[in-house]
DNA sequence: ACGATGGATAGGCATAGCCTATGGAACTTC
DNA sequence: GAAGTTCCATAGGCTATGCCTATCCATCGT
């Protein structure tokens, strides 16, 4: 059973004969007619009595035309389903975000985005990066926002800002007055950083390595406003990234000069995903804000 | 879009690959993809996203998969309805009677009938033969009982029963003592004949002919009823089939010797309209009882 | 690094649906 | 009632399309 011929026997019906049902269905007469007597035959029964000059439906095609209504009526709702939802701008986004992004980074962002797209449903994920990059896999997670770079062929990446980084000194430091420094300058002081796990503290590390520092580490917390308010009671210094300067704080902030202090931030996604338009706005309204 | 598309896409969102989902639908693992493909194509986007070795609905597959599976359950519900319908014996039969068989043929052959297949809904409508002829032909009757032969290729008889024509006579009558006569023994008496647009009347009166008997006719009723107590009250003598002879009766009843003087009820229906299962239950029903 | 797995691609083949031409029955018209 | 018209069915040829095998390419696991 194929979908023309029933598309020929409700022709059929509708017209009344079967030329003129071919006209409609823009098919010879004797291409509908055979697709006809197909369809009877794998049904084992006539759907039409043939009448000399008029046809009419038997009991049986009684029964049947609404079945065959009722599969091409559902076709058409699948394809209308289809080019709505081309169209269509919404649907469900989940977007996944590390922490030290998070509360400094996303929060205007969504606002605008969700007053332009108001039928998208926006969730937000606040993790780590490598269970970011588990969700993803596993399709949990729509986009992911984090530091790049992620290594890996699996995804695709999308930078979307870079910053740098900053020391944050208590308000009474010595190396206050300072318009930058380099973090060797740091050498003689103790260290608060991010707990492991968190990728900035690999950051922070990392550009510490590179200056030949291997700072003392007294105090680990898992967000940056614990660390300002421990390092504005002077018990030690930090390394943030340039969003996650706070105006009012008991800290300073001295840009670190060494080249590689800095930090990219980038959407990731899913090789091979494909994407909403939904996922397109969102990724072109970071890209732009 | 095609059902076997539409099928291909259910299967491999039930096995979640595209090699098993080959496999369970019997075709080779290229061919399925060609298939999915080619319905992405038609649709302008990805229904699965291909992520290495595992595959995954997209937004687009999601919202398409329900609709796809209603398509293929609207189908089978189509082929079941058939094969169901094709099991079943009832629904409803229209029968046409004329009214000299009427009351005499039917009501026991129904009784039976309607006992033996409950599921039929039997509808009789008594009249005359050229208006049951005209709803058999508009579809408003399926099956018309009536005197045979009928002339025109458009219909199908069935004969049922062949019966023997009776003199009906008063009981006083001179001829009541013969097991037969001959229609010319009448030649001298009154006739009560049936009305007009009878078919028994014409029969009768066809009968007379080729007798050479041009009968006066003193009376007319539409039904042998009133005939036979017409004749009981002495007013002239009738022809009734065999099946009209009442049994408590004011009349005699002899046979007509004639070869011709019989008459012939018939099953006839319109050429080429398909029958039913209940249909042909009526008809093989009438032929056996 | 290697083989195994899974989907896409290429090329050949057979079938299925379409076409035109024609048949044959029924209805219309003169 | 004979000819023409209007139907649907049949026959035969053509093309397109779906299927096949073989192969490729990427990923994944060992």
């Amino acid at each position: 059973m194929e979908l023309h011929q029933l598309r020929y026997f409700c022709a059929v019906v509708e017209t009344g004969s079967f030329s003129r049902a071919a006209e409609q269905s823009h098919v010879s007469q004797p291409s509908l007619s055979q697709q006809i007597l197909k369809l009877e035959d794998e049904l084992g029964a006539r759907l039409f009595d043939r009448l000399g000059r008029s046809v009419r439906l038997t009991e049986l095609g009684k029964t049947f035309l609404p079945r065959a209504r009722a599969v091409l009526r559902e076709l058409e709702a699948a394809k209308g389903d289809v080019v709505e939802g081309k169209e269509f701008i919404g649907g469900p986004i989940t977007v996944g975000v590390i922490p030290t992004v998070s509360p400094y980074f996303l929060p205007p962002r969504l606002t605008t985005f969700t007053r332009k797209f108001s039928q998208v449903r926006l969730t937000v994920v606040e993790e780590i990066t490598p269970v970011l990059l588990d969700r993803l896999r596993s399709g949990t997670i729509d986009v992911a926002l984090l530091a790049l770079p992620i290594r890996g062929r699996e995804f695709d990446a999308f930078p979307l800002l870079t910053e740098r980084l900053f020391a944050a000194l208590p308000k009474k430091h010595k190396l206050n007055s300072r318009r930058s420094l380099a973090l060797k300058d740091l050498r003689a002081e103790p260290f608060l950083l991010l707990r492991d796990g968190h990728c900035f503290r690999d950051t922070a590390v990392a550009a510490c390595d590179r200056a030949r520092l291997h700072p003392q580490i007294v105090f680990e917390s898992g967000q940056f406003s614990s660390l300002l308010s421990m390092v504005g009671a002077g018990m030690g210094v930090s390394i943030v990234p340039e969003m996650a300067i706070e105006k009012k704080s008991p800290c300073r902030y001295i840009r670190i000069a060494d080249d590689q202090a800095i930090r990219t931030i980038g959407a990731i996604l899913l090789r091979g995903r494909s994407l909403t338009r939904a996922h397109l706005a969102f990724l072109s309204h970071l890209r732009e804000t």
